[in-house]
DNA sequence: TGACTGACAGATGTTGACCTTTGTCAGTCA
DNA sequence: TGACTGACAAAGGTCAACATCTGTCAGTCA
């Protein structure tokens, strides 16, 4: 019986470890303040609602997808290397996740789909990602001009196919899906990329 | 009481009217039989099984689809007005159905979903359409040169995000909607004109 | 003779009584 | 005093008996 003070941190990670074992379907408030060893009513403590509690680890989780892509954006180099390698470690990393944990990727495909505001702040967050790439690219010369925000989202939008849950099932073949996008993003950076 | 012979377009045509009548879960081969005043049992001498059956509404449905789409792709007149045009009927027409007959537009993609192979000659025939602009694009030296079918297919993924069923959620604002499809179209097109 | 029927078995859905879960709140304890 | 408990009402989920549907096939009818 711990004395240590109920935080929600603590309630997060034993919700995320809760949704992992018993799937989303299974998982009862009941079992978190199990597991944590205390009443369910102390659970409503720290979150107002069940669906509360299952949106916050959704964009814990989320943030934890989208923070290694932000080492790709910072790195020094050419931005349509860099634009490259960004897309591809994001289509990358949801295809993982899609492949080795598929009820956990469904589980919160689910809940962010379930929740607008969770999944528009990722997407946003994506956006602004792509978007500071691009305007590094037209900063240095590399890319023709235009609106770095729009030219973001429209990078993200434009390969949706490869990395937006909803479309897990075209995943199915790799190696068709790796030409696929390959050949997107040249298409893409052919039309970013400054003649000469 | 009809004399005339039961026919397999017959069935469809019954079939997919129980379908827009009843919803995917509530219409039966009974009632689709029921309609036709024959036993269900003769239904089965056309189609090996209710699923065969649903893929068959569905790919007719998919063909009346594309078909529009036809026109624009034999039309005269530049390839990047007419790649432009292409993809804007095929969004706006898969978005039409989905705004207007929200059920059927879910029962098809359901179905679709269901059956790979129904899915993918849809996929192909409109990807093969796109890449008979770009070449025609190719040929009259408007765009640069590439594989017309590797071409096709990119522009029909970069484009998903605007007509893949899956992803019917992210419409729910047209203005939005069409503002994004114009960026990324833009994009693209950038990425397939040749210089000068 | 061959398109069609209708009775049938197994699979799949539906229903409603019962049980669990959510969310609240007055009360306890340190 | 404020973090926590636990009993509670309402909402939602479960399960087994019941009903419908799918797919087959021997038999009918023109």
């Amino acid at each position: 019986m711990s004395t240590e003070p109920l935080t929600s941190e603590a309630i997060l990670d034993a919700a995320e470890a809760a949704l992992r074992r018993f799937g989303p379907a299974k998982t009862s408030v009941v079992d978190v303040a199990r597991a944590l060893e205390v009443s369910h009513g102390s659970v409503y403590r720290h979150f107002p609602s069940k669906a509360a509690l299952r949106e916050a680890v959704t964009a814990r989780w989320l943030e934890r997808v989208s923070a290694p892509l932000e080492d790709v954006v910072t790195r020094p180099g050419p931005a349509s290397r860099r634009l490259r390698d960004w897309v591809a470690l994001l289509a990358a990393t949801k295809q993982a996740i899609a492949r080795d944990e598929p009820e956990l990727f469904e589980t919160f495909h689910q809940i962010a789909t379930g929740s607008r505001e969770v999944a528009a702040v990722h997407v946003d967050h994506l956006a602004d990602q792509a978007a500071r790439i691009v305007a590094d690219g037209i900063a240095a010369g590399e890319f023709t001009d235009g609106d770095p925000a729009v030219l973001g989202r429209a990078v993200l939008q434009a390969t949706a196919r490869f990395h937006h849950p909803a479309l897990s099932r075209e995943w199915a073949d790799p190696a068709t899906t790796t030409a696929d996008l390959d050949a997107v993003l040249t298409l893409i950076l052919h039309g970013l990329t400054r003649p000469e």
